[in-house]
DNA sequence: TCCATGACATCAA
DNA sequence: ATTGATGCCATGG
């Protein structure tokens, strides 16, 4: 079980945004959290980085608080929008109707 | 150890 | 919305 720090990170944080619901999103602080690093919400952006590398997750539904998309990758809001995510502005998702409810209430 | 960097979060102006 | 500052912490030189 326990190989590389990080890949106990990467493991951890890769499982939270595959549970990521199609049609919402998560924040980094909020995936930080359910893995029990809410410190580490920048971690999870280095991760989602290179994520691409460790298999397919749905990395484009992780934005930030304020719901602003991923800086450079415009394939992002096409992906958001084939969900049906609700768009704030072509840089934004409207994160106060998607944002995924893990806790479920 | 010290310094710089980063797909962040939060506050103040 | 934008800019500046601070907190946070893993990673790399």
């Amino acid at each position: 079980m326990s190989g590389k720090p990080d890949e106990d990170l990467i493991y951890e944080i890769l499982s939270v945004v595959g549970e990521i619901p199609e049609g919402c999103v998560a924040t980094y602080g909020q995936i930080a959290r359910l893995i029990g690093r809410e410190r580490n919400a920048r971690l999870v952006g280095k991760v989602l980085s290179m994520a691409d590398m460790y298999g397919e997750y749905p990395c484009h539904r992780v934005v930030n608080h304020a719901g602003k998309l991923v800086p450079g990758w415009d394939d992002q809001r096409r992906l958001l929008m084939m969900e049906g995510v609700p768009m704030k502005d072509d840089d934004h998702v409207d994160i106060k109707k998607c944002r995924w409810e893990e806790s479920g209430g």
